[in-house]
DNA sequence: AATGCGGGGAT
DNA sequence: ATCCCAGCATT
């Protein structure tokens, strides 16, 4: 009677790969490292069909990684609108000035050389040396977490450091020598597909026959939750000044921390009055109008905003230190804007704000 | 080793 | 409403 060896973990993998993975989303297409390492930094944290009408329009405005590096940072955050994570689109620009300055224009297939980017860790230096540069480099992202803690039946949340270095290891073991950019795109094809967070489809899946989750009916145990905390509850103004010719006040955010270096409505405090503010930001006075409240979640926090209108019946005399402040009237400038700003500024535009009958 | 950092899709 | 997504930088 004849036995045939069991086949690796990769090559079962990669088998599945040629019979069922994608192969024909956008970055997939025209493979050069600027394309994969954008399209890598739009993943983080993000979902394919989220990310690709932002990824088609980023590759029509900068096409190569000069074009990036010699634009505005307001375009390269317009471009980024809505998307999130800031930091990644303030990163991918400051690297590709970095790309220019300092490798001459091309970017860097050296796994040391990837990380010293910044907005580049290891699991995307990873990605992109193995998918673009033709390299050998594991990663470990939140498929690739989910597919390696259930078939090793890894406990603990991979945010600890011991659990995440479980992993790593195992990430490492299982990446072949041949086929890497393959086994790459094939491992979080399978997280993201049958090996997803509810209701995995096991029966179909190419690993199944020596996965440790699957042998026990515990496949939804790893990976394992993070700690569950409840989030709190901000609230503050935000202020819709029109100016009589009909923009609308917006200040550019600092460089870091939430929302940083986009523009946003002037935000006060909730036991501010908007009258004092204007006196003192503007030496005008104005009628005001409280707008139907809108709350929006971050991941550590909800804000309750509460949107006022305020008309003003004279041009401001003194404004605009620096740059840092604009009027904003939907003309064709780019700036980034945070999300619920531009939902302010599009139901302004769309002139369907709704005055809130519950407020003064 | 933990925390900050968005917004939205899936359930 | 809850969980978490092709994570990284900072502390």
């Amino acid at each position: 009677m004849t036995r045939t060896a069991p086949q690796h973990f990769s090559t079962r993998l990669l088998d599945w790969f040629d019979r069922h993975g994608r192969k024909n989303l956008p970055w997939q297409k025209d493979i050069s490292p600027y394309r994969v390492w954008v399209s890598e930094i739009m993943l983080q944290q993000t979902q394919v069909s989220t990310v690709i009408p932002y990824f088609e329009r980023f590759m029509a405005r900068f096409p190569d990684v000069l074009s990036l590096a010699d634009a505005p940072q307001d375009e390269v955050l317009a471009l980024w609108t809505g998307l999130g994570y800031y930091a990644r689109a303030r990163n991918l620009h400051r690297a590709a000035q970095q790309v220019r300055d300092e490798h001459n224009g091309d970017f860097p297939c050296d796994l040391e050389a990837l990380q010293q980017l910044p907005g580049i860790g290891r699991s995307t230096a990873g990605a992109i040396f193995s998918i673009a540069c033709g390299g050998r480099a594991p990663i470990l992202d939140g498929n690739v977490k989910r597919v390696l803690a259930r078939h090793a039946a890894i406990d603990g949340w991979p945010g600890q450091k011991a659990v995440e270095n479980q992993l790593w290891a195992l990430s490492e073991q299982h990446t072949p020598e041949q086929r890497v950019a393959d086994y790459t795109q094939a491992i979080m094809d399978l997280g993201a597909s049958l090996c997803s967070r509810s209701r995995p489809q096991c029966s179909e899946c190419p690993v199944s026959e020596d996965c440790q989750a699957y042998a026990t009916g515990e496949q939804t145990r790893y990976p394992g939750k993070k700690p569950k905390k409840t989030i709190p509850v901000k609230q503050c103004q935000m202020l819709l000044i029109e100016h009589p010719d009909g923009g609308i006040l917006l200040e550019k955010r600092p460089p870091s921390g939430i929302w940083g270096g986009l523009w946003s409505l002037p935000e006060l405090a909730t036991d501010t009055d908007p009258g004092d503010f204007l006196q003192q930001r503007l030496n005008e006075s104005g009628d005001s109008t409280a707008l139907t409240p809108l709350r929006h979640t971050f991941s550590h926090y909800h804000l309750d905003i509460q949107p006022i209108h305020i008309q003003l019946h004279r041009a401001p005399t003194l404004i605009m230190e620096d740059q840092q402040a604009l009027w904003y009237n939907g003309g064709p400038q780019q700036l980034g804007l945070a999300a619920p700003v531009k939902k302010l500024l599009d139901s302004w535009i769309q002139r369907d704000l709704l005055t809130n009958p519950m407020a003064d």
